[in-house]
DNA sequence: CATATGACGACAA
DNA sequence: ATTGTCGCCATAT
Protein backbone atom coordinates (compact mmCIF):
# COMPACT_ATOMS: atom_id res chain seq x y z
CA UNK A 1 0.00 0.00 0.00
CA UNK A 2 1.11 3.35 -0.97
CA UNK A 3 2.23 5.32 2.08
CA UNK A 4 0.61 8.56 0.42
CA UNK A 5 -2.68 6.64 0.29
CA UNK A 6 -2.37 5.34 3.22
CA UNK A 7 -2.12 8.64 4.89
CA UNK A 8 -4.81 10.36 3.54
CA UNK A 9 -7.07 7.42 4.80
CA UNK A 10 -6.32 7.83 8.03
CA UNK A 11 -7.00 11.87 7.83
CA UNK A 12 -10.27 10.49 6.54
CA UNK A 13 -10.96 8.20 8.89
CA UNK A 14 -10.03 10.51 11.96
CA UNK A 15 -11.98 13.36 10.96
CA UNK A 16 -15.31 11.36 11.24
CA UNK A 17 -17.34 12.92 13.66
CA UNK A 18 -18.04 10.78 16.65
CA UNK A 19 -22.10 9.41 16.66
CA UNK A 20 -21.70 9.11 12.87
CA UNK A 21 -20.13 6.25 10.06
CA UNK A 22 -19.13 6.86 6.97
CA UNK A 23 -18.89 3.88 4.04
CA UNK A 24 -16.11 2.16 2.28
CA UNK A 25 -16.54 3.88 -0.96
CA UNK A 26 -17.41 7.24 0.78
CA UNK A 27 -13.53 7.08 2.54
CA UNK A 28 -11.95 6.24 -0.66
CA UNK A 29 -14.06 8.79 -2.49
CA UNK A 30 -12.86 11.62 0.36
CA UNK A 31 -9.27 10.50 0.19
CA UNK A 32 -9.06 10.89 -3.60
CA UNK A 33 -9.65 7.38 -4.70
CA UNK A 34 -12.92 8.09 -6.54
CA UNK A 35 -14.12 4.27 -6.92
CA UNK A 36 -11.50 2.58 -4.42
CA UNK A 37 -13.97 1.22 -1.73
CA UNK A 38 -11.47 -1.95 -1.77
CA UNK A 39 -8.58 -0.01 -1.13
CA UNK A 40 -10.46 1.01 1.96
CA UNK A 41 -11.22 -1.94 2.88
CA UNK A 42 -7.98 -3.80 2.23
CA UNK A 43 -6.24 -0.88 4.36
CA UNK A 44 -8.74 -1.49 7.44
CA UNK A 45 -7.73 -4.72 7.42
CA UNK A 46 -4.24 -4.08 8.20
CA UNK A 47 -4.76 -1.74 10.60
CA UNK A 48 -7.83 -2.44 12.83
CA UNK A 49 -5.71 -2.71 16.50
CA UNK A 50 -2.32 -1.67 15.01
CA UNK A 51 -3.76 2.19 15.46
CA UNK A 52 -6.54 4.46 17.48
CA UNK A 53 -8.44 4.99 14.47
CA UNK A 54 -12.10 5.44 14.52
CA UNK A 55 -12.19 2.21 12.13
CA UNK A 56 -15.60 0.89 13.42
CA UNK A 57 -17.14 4.24 12.05
CA UNK A 58 -16.57 2.53 8.57
CA UNK A 59 -18.83 0.22 7.19
CA UNK A 60 -20.78 -0.67 3.86
CA UNK A 61 -22.99 1.51 2.04
CA UNK A 62 -25.91 -0.76 2.90
CA UNK A 63 -25.40 -0.08 6.17
CA UNK A 64 -24.05 -4.30 7.00
CA UNK A 65 -21.32 -4.30 8.64
CA UNK A 66 -17.90 -5.49 6.99
CA UNK A 67 -16.91 -8.38 9.00
CA UNK A 68 -19.31 -11.39 9.32
CA UNK A 69 -21.96 -11.30 12.28
CA UNK A 70 -20.70 -12.66 15.05
CA UNK A 71 -17.02 -12.94 14.88
CA UNK A 72 -14.97 -11.33 17.12
CA UNK A 73 -14.27 -8.00 14.98
CA UNK A 74 -18.03 -7.55 14.32
CA UNK A 75 -18.49 -7.72 18.20
CA UNK A 76 -16.24 -5.14 19.11
CA UNK A 77 -17.53 -2.86 16.19
CA UNK A 78 -21.08 -3.31 16.94
CA UNK A 79 -20.98 -2.27 20.50
CA UNK A 80 -18.10 0.95 19.95
CA UNK A 81 -21.13 2.05 17.78
CA UNK A 82 -23.93 1.56 20.21
CA UNK A 83 -21.46 3.65 22.82
CA UNK A 84 -21.77 6.55 20.41
CA UNK A 85 -26.30 5.93 20.09
CA UNK A 86 -25.78 4.06 16.61
CA UNK A 87 -27.69 0.87 17.35
CA UNK A 88 -28.25 -1.90 14.88
CA UNK A 89 -31.62 -2.94 13.25
CA UNK A 90 -31.21 -6.74 12.87
CA UNK A 91 -27.86 -6.64 11.82
CA UNK A 92 -27.55 -3.01 9.85
CA UNK A 93 -27.40 0.17 10.50
CA UNK A 94 -29.65 3.41 9.56
CA UNK A 95 -27.50 4.89 7.14
CA UNK A 96 -29.83 7.35 6.05
CA UNK A 97 -29.84 9.02 9.92
CA UNK A 98 -25.84 8.03 10.61
CA UNK A 99 -24.07 7.84 7.77
CA UNK A 100 -21.69 11.37 7.75
CA UNK A 101 -22.23 13.98 6.26
CA UNK A 102 -19.12 16.24 5.22
CA UNK A 103 -19.45 20.05 5.59
CA UNK A 104 -17.30 23.18 5.26
CA UNK A 105 -15.41 22.53 8.50
CA UNK A 106 -13.93 19.32 7.12
CA UNK A 107 -12.72 20.96 3.41
CA UNK A 108 -11.42 24.11 5.40
CA UNK A 109 -9.75 21.74 7.81
CA UNK A 110 -8.61 19.24 4.91
CA UNK A 111 -8.03 21.29 1.97
CA UNK A 112 -5.83 19.10 0.11
CA UNK A 113 -8.47 16.18 0.42
C1' DC B 1 2.41 -9.76 -18.21
C1' DA B 2 -2.13 -12.47 -16.73
C1' DT B 3 -5.24 -13.94 -13.00
C1' DA B 4 -7.42 -14.08 -8.77
C1' DT B 5 -9.10 -11.99 -4.79
C1' DG B 6 -10.85 -8.71 -1.07
C1' DA B 7 -14.11 -5.84 5.98
C1' DC B 8 -17.05 -2.94 -1.57
C1' DG B 9 -20.84 -0.63 -4.71
C1' DA B 10 -24.39 0.17 -8.21
C1' DC B 11 -27.93 -1.79 -10.78
C1' DA B 12 -30.99 -5.29 -13.07
C1' DA B 13 -34.31 -9.02 -12.36
C1' DA C 1 -36.31 -7.12 0.09
C1' DT C 2 -32.95 -10.58 -1.98
C1' DT C 3 -29.75 -12.36 -5.25
C1' DG C 4 -26.72 -12.24 -9.08
C1' DT C 5 -23.45 -9.81 -12.06
C1' DC C 6 -20.14 -6.79 -13.32
C1' DG C 7 -17.02 -3.14 -12.27
C1' DC C 8 -13.27 -1.19 -9.07
C1' DC C 9 -8.02 -0.34 -7.14
C1' DA C 10 -4.14 -2.36 -5.21
C1' DT C 11 -1.62 -6.72 -4.10
C1' DA C 12 -0.17 -11.39 -4.31
C1' DT C 13 1.11 -15.35 -7.12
Amino acid sequence: MKAEIENKIKAVIIAIPEGYVASYGQVASLAGIPRGHRVVARFLREYTGKEKLPWFRILRADGYLGMAPGSAGFLTQSSHLKEEGILLRGNRVDMKKHQWQPDLDFFLFHPDL
